[in-house]
DNA sequence: TCTGGGGTCCTAGGACCC
DNA sequence: TCTGGGGTCCTAGGACCC
């Protein structure tokens, strides 16, 4: 049977959803995204990308190719509100839905002809479904992999509609270009430019042994794959999450300690919080540093136990945060994050019930479940840190 | 006026073991 | 006193994606 996947991507994603809820915004452009100095453009409407606005560019550029459009924060939660009405109507067309983002999933078609009749005709009709019901666009790309879906549907955007035919991959993936191909992105492109790699049939010129002598072996053999057509096997892993971070940069640099510390602490709970909202427990953790050059560094420690509490996760980091940074050096942004976290269920059974943390965890349970309630204790903890430390 | 935040996967080098 | 060669685990950093 003829292998199909529909890849499925909604258009200007963010910007689109504000243009509906907003009727002022509709024709015009419209960039989502941080309006702080150091913000980016998370998402643009296709009048705001006439004038080069895209989305990663910093905020300060965009606001200078396009002074007049409306500039907006996102509301994530409504974004995923749709996001989710969006993924059921694509469970109505395929018992495999594979969601890879808040705007993306792919859809195992083979074998539906005889209920949707042929893809083309299915992926108008799941277009139809998406407009009638949320009133937004989406592009369908169809292909014989999830590779070659994916990159259809980017080729016809926006409310585009692309079939790749079996057999065809390769005069695909050619018009496609180098820069498009999934899993290229700039520092790749330079490498293969060095090489006197500019198309993708002058890749595909290159045997598979020379592309891992020169790129590695992974990196290598997914680039002899592509350039064939051949998906080199995205998304096949698991879907499952294997960290939990969170970070933020700074609207100024920091240079003082106290700051740093009571950023840190917040940082702790709120991975903390989302470990035990998720029922995942870690015994690794890890910071990141950026500083006012742009140099990035992390550093990571793995204890003997699972971390059950924040304030573990705390004093872990501040001791990783200690041996990577000495006052004043400026710092542009900060980040906490677990590591290889597994499912809480088997970790504790492994565990000792006596392990002192283990209340501390049962305690910030609580805090959590009363944060559901809209109350906010966690925020009187943070003002007291001193407190928390010794408690 | 610079360059977000949340993830995944890969690699290189050192430690350690046999 | 003259140093092999795997394998595995851990850490740090980099590339990439949305």
């Amino acid at each position: 049977m003829e292998t199909v996947w529909f890849h499925v991507d909604m258009d200007a994603f963010y910007a689109s959803v504000e243009q509906l809820d907003n009727p002022e915004y509709r024709g015009k452009p419209l960039v989502v995204g941080g309006l702080g100095n150091r913000g980016v453009v998370s998402a643009c409407s296709y009048e705001a990308r006439a004038f080069g606005v895209h989305s990663a560019m910093p905020m300060y550029q965009a606001r200078k190719l396009c002074p007049q459009a409306a500039f907006v924060r996102g509301r994530m939660e409504r974004y995923s509100q749709i996001s989710r009405q969006v993924i059921a109507i694509l469970h109505e067309f395929s018992p495999v839905v594979q969601q890879i983002s808040i705007d993306e999933a792919f859809l195992d078609m083979t074998g539906t002809q005889r209920l949707f009749g042929k893809s083309r005709e299915a992926a108008l009709l799941l277009k139809k479904r998406v407009k009638e019901e949320t009133s937004l666009n989406i592009s369908v790309g169809i292909g014989s992999s999830r590779f070659i879906a994916k990159m259809a549907s980017d080729y016809d955007k926006p409310d585009g509609l692309y079939r790749v035919s079996p057999g065809k991959e390769i005069a695909f993936v050619d018009a496609v270009g180098l820069r498009k191909l999934w899993g290229i992105g700039e520092s790749t492109l330079s490498s293969l430019a060095r090489q006197g790699i500019r198309t993708v049939a002058q890749l595909r010129t290159y045997e598979e042994g020379r592309l891992r002598h020169l790129f590695g072996e992974a990196a290598g053999t997914y680039l002899w794959k592509i350039c064939r057509g051949i998906d080199p096997g995205i998304h096949t892993g698991s879907t499952k999450s294997h960290s939990i971070s969170t970070e933020m940069t700074f609207p100024i640099d920091v240079t003082d300690g106290e700051v740093l510390s009571q950023n840190l602490l917040g940082m702790s709970h709120e991975v903390m919080f989302r470990a035990i909202e998720e029922q995942v427990v870690s015994s690794t953790v890890a910071i990141k540093l950026r500083f006012s050059d742009f140099t990035t560094i992390s550093a990571q420690t793995t204890v003997a136990t699972p971390l059950y509490s924040a304030e573990q996760v705390y004093a872990l980091a501040k001791e990783l945060l200690h041996g990577k940074w000495r006052t004043p050096q400026p710092v542009r942004l900060l980040g906490v994050g677990l590591y290889q976290v597994e499912s809480s269920q088997r970790a504790i059974q492994q565990e000792l019930f006596d392990d002192p943390y283990q209340r501390k965890r049962e305690l910030e349970k609580t805090v959590l479940a009363l944060r559901a309630q809209g109350k906010q204790l966690q925020k009187a903890a943070l003002m007291h840190p001193k407190e928390t430390e010794e408690s």
